[in-house]
DNA sequence: GAGTGGTCTAGACCACTGA
DNA sequence: CAGTGGTCTAGACCACTCA
């Protein structure tokens, strides 16, 4: 028998009837169709491998993902038993702003408004696990879709972590995207919520005073040295959407 | 040798050092000290398992996971490149508005405002990809916190998907929980977006009309059935936060 | 202590796609 | 059409945890 032959009668020429996908569904239809209730333990990687006719590794990719999405929680020992409260996770794309103001046939304009080196304030120090005396760079720009304002962003970069970015003028390419391009990172910190403007968010944003506004920070680290905070804020009009 | 025991001489008794694990925080490493910059085009699987002494599979899991978070594409034939434009995905914890209150310490209450079986109206058919006539339960419910409005949340269930939930009377569970324990999803659609309060919202969230509301859509399907959609209106002092 | 999931190895076939 | 990633098999050791 080769490698990759299935082992179950019904499968025989069908190798999709024992791919990590197939169990996948197959097991959403039984949680569907109540053949497995919340809060019920399943059986064990060994037993359904063995029912599907399949490799356990197979069976174990299956429900470590659907763990990943919350469908089904598993402990060692204490073995796999679908969710009573699927905490799931959702997906948002973290959007470069030029290729989402492109995205919608807009021509995509930015603007530095301000741009120093400082040392950290608290508050920034703080919020970056970061302690003592660090330089930083404080940026302040202005997105536009079709010279409307779109976005206006507040960010600032650890310059020990990024120390090239602190030549660049940013004439061509966006602090955004200059960072996208050139400064990984491996974990992150998000938060949304929504503000009404003050009156100089109104002004660069061409909104009136008091508007809600949708705000999205962000906190990035490559391993575990962090790289820079930004605070965006967003036209009343802005909506972040997510299917998958 | 075993089939665990790792190959490479520096891993002698530290199987860690060949795990995916490792292999992820390596390329992490790797990217940071510009080894491979953006763009480029790293080696293909067998030559880094050969690097680091491990199986083929190894690497495989480990560039499958960066390439889920957007760190490397992969492309078959192609082969792996450091993303140039790493459009990550941020993951939201999506909460059930219990325990989100309970985790401050406040006192979790809410209160079904009305209850409504009804046909679809158009708008959410389109919306649930719906066609035909279709019978759904509107509810709309406020969530308190210490008995301070928290969330108004507006819901329609598609009763086709989900019938039992037509005989509950929603007197302990609320509808969001009872859908989270009864009616598992496999997929979602999300929307994030601030608004100001009308004056109902802001009667109903003792707040002042023109608040900035922090807006949460839910679109949630089971195997391409859709279930729900939901509209949660938060306080202005609301934050959704995430770390990973 | 024993059972379950977590992970690794070695080898293989296959699908896709870019040179 | 050849090379790369995608995935599967079979077998194994290990870590954690619960009874």
């Amino acid at each position: 028998m080769t490698a990759a032959a299935p082992k179950s009668p019904e499968a025989s020429g069908a190798r999709a009837l024992t791919s990590f996908r197939t169990i996948k569904t197959e097991i959403l239809r039984r949680i569907r169709d109540r053949v497995w209730q919340p809060g019920e333990l399943i059986p064990g990687e060994e037993d359904l491998a063995r029912e599907f006719g399949c490799a356990r590794v197979t069976v174990n990719r299956a429900l470590r993902e659907l763990a990943q999405i919350g469908i089904v929680e598993r402990k060692r020992r204490a073995g796999t038993r679908i969710a009573e409260h699927p905490l799931r996770e959702a997906r948002l794309e973290i959007p470069v702003v030029r290729v989402e103001v492109e995205a919608l046939g807009a021509q995509y304009r930015f603007s530095v408004l301000s741009r120093e080196i400082l040392a950290a304030p608290e508050a920034m120090r703080a919020r970056l696990d970061l302690s003592g005396k660090v330089r930083m760079l404080h940026l302040r720009c202005l997105h536009f879709a079709d010279n409307r304002p779109w976005q206006f962003e507040d960010r600032w970069i650890n310059l020990a972590a990024v120390p090239d970015i602190e030549g660049e003028r940013f004439d061509t390419m966006s602090p955004n995207e200059w960072l996208v391009k050139n400064a990984p990172f491996s974990e992150m910190e998000i938060a949304l919520s929504a503000t009404a403007a003050t009156a100089e968010d109104a002004d660069l944003l061409g909104i009136a005073k008091g508007d809600p506004l949708f705000v999205f920070e962000r906190t990035t680290w490559l391993l575990d040295q962090p790289l820079t905070h930004v605070r965006m804020l967003h036209r009343p009009d802005y909506r972040m959407v997510s299917r998958f």
